[in-house]
Formats: C-alpha cells, sequence, structure tokens
DNA sequence: TATTGTTATACTCTATAACTATA
DNA sequence: TATAGTTATAGAGTATAACAATA
C-alpha cells in the first residue's frame, strides 16, 4: 500500500497549488474501487451492445425472459431492483420492436407472462455471445482464477445470505 | 458453477408460468455483479453519511480537497468523472455550508483553488472515521484478506495501466 | 487559439402517488 | 383487503452548447 505524495507548489505566500493528485485514500475505499469497476465495465458493455440497440437494463430483462419464459413484469422488477412504473416503457418499448410478447398469465388474470418472440430469441443468442467476449476482454487484465475470485467475492459483498 | 434449475408450472396447453427465477446466467456476468455491488455499498454509504448530508460524491470532493489543499474544479472533474457544468452546483452548496472556501490560485487567474474551512476539517475527519467503520461493517462478511483481494482485483478492472 | 469556470438546457434515470382490474 | 400493471409526474443524475475571463 504505498502511499502516494502530494506534490504541491508552495510559493512566497500561503496558497498551496496541486499538480499531482493524491486520491489514494478514496482508493482504499471498497465503495469507491466498486463504482469506478462497475462503470468501467458498463462504458465498454455500453459499446458492444450498441449495435443491438440494448442497454444493460435491457439485455438483463431480455436474458432473464429467455432463461424464464412466461416471467412477469413484477418478478423483473423484484429480480432487478427496478421499479414497476419504469419498467412499462421497456417492455412496451421491446414489444414495440417484437422482440418478445405478452401472454396471459395462466392462473393470474391480472398478471401477463413474457415470452421472446423468434427475432428476440435470436438477438438474445447474439447478445449473449457479444456478452461473453466481453468477459473475456475486460478480464483479459485478470487471469480466469482471478476472475472468479472477484465475482464471488462481489456476491459475498451483496447477497444477502 | 452450480446451474440453478427453473422451476415452472406447465399446464394443459402450453403457456410456461415462471416460480422460482433462474439468475444464475446474469450472476456469472461480471458487469452485473460489480453493479450489484457497488449498489450494495453504496445504499449502505447513503445512509451511514445521511447525518453529515452528504452524497458519495459530496464526500469525494470534500476528501479530496482535504487531501489536496488547493486542487481546483477542473482537477476535481478530470480525478472524479464529472462534468464541469454538473460541479458547479454542488461546490457552490458546500461553500454556502460554510465547508470550503475558494481562493485565487497562485498562478493561473483563471481558477480557483479549494480549501477545507475548519468546520470542513471537521466535517471531513468525523465523515472519514464513519467510512472507515462502514468498510469494517460491510466487509464484515469477507476476511481483511479477502478484501484486499477485492480491492486489488477491482483496481486491476478499472484502471488504464 | 486553448482552457477555467459558468449558465442554460435537455435527456436519462429513479422515485412517489394514484388509478383499474383482478385476486 | 391486497396485488399486477399502468399513468402521470417529480426529482436526481448526466449530457451538450455556448459564453466571459484568462492563458
Amino acid at each position: 500500500m504505498a502511499q502516494l505524495r502530494t506534490h504541491r507548489h508552495l510559493n512566497a505566500g500561503e496558497t498551496p497549488s496541486v499538480d499531482v493528485i493524491d486520491t489514494s485514500y478514496l482508493e482504499s475505499l471498497l465503495g469507491y474501487n466498486a463504482r469506478r469497476a462497475a462503470l468501467a465495465v458498463i462504458e465498454v458493455f455500453l459499446e458492444a451492445m450498441a449495435p443491438y440497440q440494448l442497454r444493460p437494463v435491457d439485455f438483463s430483462v431480455l436474458s432473464l425472459i429467455a432463461h424464464n419464459p412466461g416471467i412477469t413484469s413484477r418478478q423483473l422488477c423484484t429480480t432487478l431492483g427496478i421499479l414497476p412504473p419504469n419498467l412499462v416503457g421497456m417492455v412496451n418499448a421491446l414489444e414495440k420492436r417484437e422482440l418478445i410478447s405478452r401472454q396471459p398469465h395462466p392462473r393470474d388474470g391480472r398478471a401477463m407472462g413474457l415470452h421472446l418472440t423468434t427475432q428476440g430469441e435470436k438477438l438474445v443468442r447474439d447478445a449473449e455471445a457479444t456478452a461473453a467476449e466481453l468477459e473475456a476482454g475486460v478480464a483479459a487484465r485478470l487471469t480466469p482464477s482471478e476472475l472468479r475470485t472477484l465475482i464471488k467475492l462481489l456476491k459475498k459483498i451483496y447477497q444477502p445470505g
């Protein structure tokens, strides 16, 4: 933990100025590092998913529908931490793009089950393949073992258990 | 990597519904885990810093000023990834609360050096002490060694080198 | 000509209240 | 009475363009 040294100009009177900024304190905090890392990964994700016109949240929604056909909006909300009013527009947009369809829920007349269309299935396949390349790319600085460790430790942070 | 099984109701006709949601695919992605972990840490941070009326970004700004007296707005922006127009209001608010002061930059008439007031110094001391407790609390699920590893791996993700 | 700090402004994201229809 | 989905709306966060003062 090498403590960076602040380089300052100290002139005649008093008021110091800063040449090299000392970020060592912030970099010692978990929250700071977690946020920076998340933003860095998301930035790469945004670029790679641009051809599919998918934001991270759209990818998450489509992928959850793909792996859970018939999932409801409410279930998507609780799983992804999205508030219901904010999901409505996303689901509408995905339906308008003919990537998903709504079908009446078999046992709850209030709910609608969400399903991928054939187009949607193809898009998710392609997008998940791109995401796999991303994982390899972003984590190129890490060994496979380090990547596994990182994900395991991140889970420990946010998972209730 | 135990693949969770999706539990579905399969009834007479076709339309499936989902009881237990399979999130195993998303949880295998670095970006998803990084974002969830960052949000979890920030949530705890928000509560703990409420008594000081500091958001994470305010804490970062004050802490950087504390460790780099005379730092300019522009330097804060590049260090924290904030756009200049969005920093103006924050700095104004902190000045209004008499936590920081602006002093003319010794060698650049366009810039203003930022400094903590005596009040600001006390607040940063207290807030950093609280942040230290937080680190211990949030990372209670991790051993000290795991926490060091986690921060080291996160740095590898977002640092350019 | 380039940069610091600033204003105005727009766009996205997130949050709350309230409605409807079904349970 | 409670819940799924929805509407409207408000607030926070983030983005671009353009300006005055100084380099």
